[in-house]
RNA sequence: GGACAGGUGGCCGAGUGGUUAAUGGCAGCAGACUGUAAAUCUGCCCGCGAGAGCGUACGCUGGUUCGAAUCCAGCCCUGUCCA
């Protein structure tokens, strides 16, 4: 591991964020001399962001705990033109009082992670709406024309993949990657900013920024990529069966949120640990040794670090004891997802799909005849089975998925 | 504008007149084994219905046929090449 001297630099390397820098002792010696603005692009297309964007927040958050200045720029401005990468039609151009509505919600995690204010190394958001709306086609064309050739535009991936699969690439969508650099300008210009981050995904946009401002402005920029973070079996993060695990409570219940990482692979909790907890290193390998079963105390400290950051000591505190309950001692813990039980009680079917365990009524009584339909605990394997009402029970589908059945109160 | 290829279930991808709610793979759900892990094996995997069954579905709209995802026509969309 390459050896830094600014602080940013050294915590980005052992906590493992670095994938590719453009230039690393400049950058090293720039860190290590003055607060170095950095930013990191977002999507608005949704309420909240989800855990594929947690290293990049995170990241943000190390910078900030290293004395820089972290700036989250909402692509509200291209969020507006909508997202060309589908090919499917049903993806409806958001309205730009959804745009807002979406940025404000997000802002609510980031507020968690990042203190913002006006300070040197106070963390501010921005829209990149505020200059991409006004930019005028021909002045575009004009000042940033010149800089990019299409034949090395042709060689990024995501351009090159397309191609090669024969699929289609709007012009919109190949223009991405213009405005993506005429941000990184932009935000030198307005804040000073020096280095922009992101996802391995990113390096080509960020590599363009950076050349776009060296050859308009003759100031040298910097880029940074995290490894693209796949779980253990090579999955994309952050996808799970009900879907993306969502940051914000609205998208996602801290207890389901808590789960998640509760439930990650043996494999992966050391690297979470470095990555989404402020935990010591040393606290980390220590957990990350841990053999067998006992593994299971490391993940429980990821998920209570994790909860904590993103959802507040309260949810994460919540989330642990309703699992110490529910796993550990069998009952019910008050976390748990509750349906009322009417006095004459219900059918088994209508609990499932009314808790939200199953999705249709077909897929109730396969679950049921699958045998992972549960009562306090014992299957049942009846699809007519009337549950009775009056007294709470517990309700399961599987070993993992646990709700509660309250009666309606007089 | 022309020639050719193509548009199938969350994704990939078979099927080219009936036995096809549609092979297979991935993803997902459940069971067994475990440690609320992984790997492995097993079952499930459009909706409604207790069930027989019914309804929807193979780009869109019509047509041929007892019967179509499969044949025909028009249209829309995508790709490759040509103008």
């Amino acid at each position: 591991m390459t050896q830094y001297t600014s602080p940013l630099l050294r915590l980005l390397s052992e906590r493992g964020y670095i994938h590719q820098l453009t230039d690393a002792t400049g950058l090293d010696a720039l860190a290590g001399k003055q607060i170095v603005p950095g930013y990191i692009g977002f999507d608005a297309t949704a309420p909240s962001l989800h855990v594929g964007s947690l290293v990049q927040i995170m990241m943000l958050r190390r910078l900030q705990q290293t004395g820089h200045k972290p700036i989250v720029v909402m692509g509200g401005g291209t969020t507006k033109i909508g997202d060309p990468s589908g090919k499917d039609e049903s993806r409806k151009m958001l309205t730009t009082e959804g745009i807002q509505a979406n940025i404000a919600s997000i802002r609510t995690v980031f507020e968690r992670l990042l203190t913002f204010g006006d300070g040197p190394t106070d963390a501010v958001m921005i829209d990149n709406d505020e200059w991409l709306s006004k930019l005028g086609y021909v002045e575009l064309l004009r000042d940033v024309g010149p800089h990019f050739t299409i034949n090395r535009m042709l060689t990024f991936d995501a351009v090159k993949l397309r191609l090669e699969r024969e699929q289609p690439l709007t012009f919109l969508e190949f223009n991405y990657m213009i405005l993506q650099a005429y941000d990184f300008r932009e935000l030198l210009l307005r804040h000073d900013c020096r280095l922009q981050m992101g996802g391995s995904d990113q390096w080509g946009n960020i590599i363009n920024g950076i050349e776009l401002t060296r050859r308009m402005e003759g100031r040298e920029l910097f880029g940074l990529t995290t490894p693209l973070l796949t779980t253990a079996d090579g999955a994309k993060m952050g996808k799970t069966a009900a879907g993306a695990v969502w940051l914000n409570e609205a998208q996602l219940p801290a207890y389901d949120f808590w789960q998640f990482w509760r439930n990650v692979d043996d494999r992966d909790v050391g690297r979470f640990l470095r990555l989404f907890t402020d935990l010591p290193l040393d606290e980390i390998a220590r957990l990350e040794a841990l053999q067998g079963s006992e593994i299971n105390a490391a993940k429980a400290a990821l998920a209570n670090e994790v909860t904590r950051l993103c959802r507040g000591d309260e949810a994460a505190r919540a989330a642990e004891d309703t699992a110490a309950a529910t796993f550990g001692a069998g009952g019910v813990g008050e976390d748990l997802p509750v349906l009322d039980l009417p006095t004459g009680g219900i059918s088994m079917i209508d609990a499932l799909v009314g808790i939200g365990f199953a999705a249709s009524r077909g897929e109730a009584k396969r679950l049921i005849t699958g045998g992972g339909a549960r009562l306090d605990g014992a299957s049942v394997t009846d699809e007519s089975h009337h549950i009775a009402g009056g007294a709470e029970s517990r309700i399961s589908s599987g070993k993992k998925k646990h709700g509660i059945l309250r009666p309606i109160p007089l």
